[in-house]
DNA sequence: AAACGTACGAAACATATGTTTCGCATCTCT
DNA sequence: AGAGATGCGAAACATATGTTTCGTACGTTT
């Protein structure tokens, strides 16, 4: 993928044809490859005692039209791969074929969602889903909240949950109200609220009432300020960014997929047990197909 | 560097006390940390999509005198960043402990997740989505159809589908049988089936009717064989690989979003004018949190 | 109603930025 | 030695940036 292979090799294959000027510049910026990143184009040839237009031509010797370009090469390497896509993204979407336009869109929405879903493993994360795990494995029950475009995440860690723990409850309102569900919280239980913006009022008083009766919550949401957030025991901040109007769940329902897997490797033998004993339940009521 | 503890616990804590358009800027500067070391003032006030005048009066209510302050903050804490990464690198290869097991696993399955999405925008699968947007576009009602873990999938279609058509029926035997809500299904009609090993029963039961009553089907399931794709339409192929047990259907809720995605840029500014009415009427129920 | 205070965006401001131009050295080749 | 080419920095240019100012709109209090 992409044309530009690394303008740091470039640089260097060059370097020998380079006037001594550009040199002194392009030797600067293969020391100082943060600086491209992080300065302004005046500021690194300041520092590396060239004038401003030295490093302009440097960047037209080596087949760099601009310096953004530049630039945004060293600023998305500095973030370790993630963001080019982005930009990427919006270079394509230029071309004006009917047909094309939604290949490209549709490109971009999976570049997106590789992006959403490559931030929601983030070492932060990791280590927060860990804390949430442990959070779950020592509460007496644990209710699951999620409502509109939110509902899907919960429901599906709700519906896995429940095939190795019956301590799960899945908070959505279908049988009675929200309050019936939500009787007898309290600090002993977890509560897990999945939500983006907009906040569907329903989640964010289900977090208000847990956090009254002092049960935890485990916030699955879009920002470290979301209502749902508030005080929470333990925040799992997943992005929601997508190309359309509508957010995209996908990086929440990975998350919450995730924690399922990991509670049970942690769980163990047991915790595979239990989901065979279920798997000969749902095989009773004749739920699958057999091959 | 050195007594500023940590500006994005301030913006945290103060993120409250602060006017509405600040919390704005507030908020955006949490969920793009990246952007404050890499872009510039204004261009970070457009993405918050606020004026540039509320960043400045953020910055001074938050105690910092000015964006240059701010700015190396969070550029030292970007450059701090890859160590960290390489130190815990170094650490997973050196112990064993049970931490590090959950590490693992969890890198692992933002691979494969990574994988099952980059592979659901194959080319291939690309043109069939296009395909099946033509095929929802001319039909006269849209059945969603998806048991068990597939149901997040078929909901969350359903659910911003009908943000923007009323002919959208997520069939999901809430209400009634699974029969009852079929009825009158026809060929103009067209059924969305999502579904995965080991299939469940009613899914297919569903397809099989749907079929017999000549509606063509959308398949978004596992394999090409499998029965839901049986004399299907159209086949989305989706992997559900996972580290669990359990599949994953990330990448089925993914390609569901993508749908709705180009049935919205498809159907142009008629479609937008039908969220902004739907958008409204859920406003009217005082179903979101407003800010 | 009136007075006050806060919140806010548009515009103004000075400065900084990326790029181009221009003229002057220095080198190269006949 | 002279013509041509090349390398170079100062300055010019248009634009973008960070910050301040100012008028208005809105809500609260008197």
């Amino acid at each position: 993928m992409g044309l530009q292979t690394d303008l740091r090799e470039k640089l260097i294959s060059d370097y020998a044809k380079l006037s001594p000027q550009m040199q002194k510049a392009a030797r600067y910026i293969l020391d100082h490859p943060n600086d491209v990143a992080l300065r302004s184009m005046r500021a690194l040839a300041r520092a590396a005692n060239v004038p401003p237009s030295t490093v302009t031509r440097l960047m037209t010797a080596i087949g760099v039209e601009t310096w953004q370009d530049f630039r945004d090469h060293y600023q998305s390497r500095l973030l370790d791969q993630p963001a080019s896509y982005a930009r990427r993204a919006r270079e394509t979407q230029k071309t004006d074929n009917d047909v094309d336009r939604d290949q490209h869109l549709l490109e971009s929405i999976c570049r997106t969602e590789i992006d959403n879903i490559s931030d929601a493993y983030a070492p932060d994360l990791v280590s927060r889903m860990i804390a949430t795990c442990e959070a779950i494995e020592n509460a007496r029950q644990v209710f699951i909240v999620g409502r509109g475009a939110a509902y899907p995440a919960a429901f599906q860690f709700a519906y896995a949950y429940r095939l190795f723990c019956d301590n799960g409850v899945l908070v959505d309102g279908h049988s009675g109200t929200f309050g019936d569900e939500l009787r007898g919280i309290g600090r002993r239980d977890i509560m897990i609220a999945v939500g983006a913006k907009p906040y569907i009022r329903d989640t964010v008083r289900a977090v208000e009432f847990a956090r009254s009766q002092h049960c935890p919550v485990i916030a699955v949401t879009d920002s470290d300020v979301s209502p749902i957030a508030m005080d929470a025991h333990c925040k799992l901040v997943v992005r929601d960014t997508s190309q359309s109007f509508f957010q995209s769940f996908t990086a929440a329902l990975s998350v919450m997929q995730a924690l399922v897997a990991l509670l049970v490797a942690r769980g163990g033998p047991k915790a595979l047990q239990r989901i065979a004993a279920a798997e000969e339940q749902l095989a009773v009521f004749d739920t699958y197909l057999e091959d």
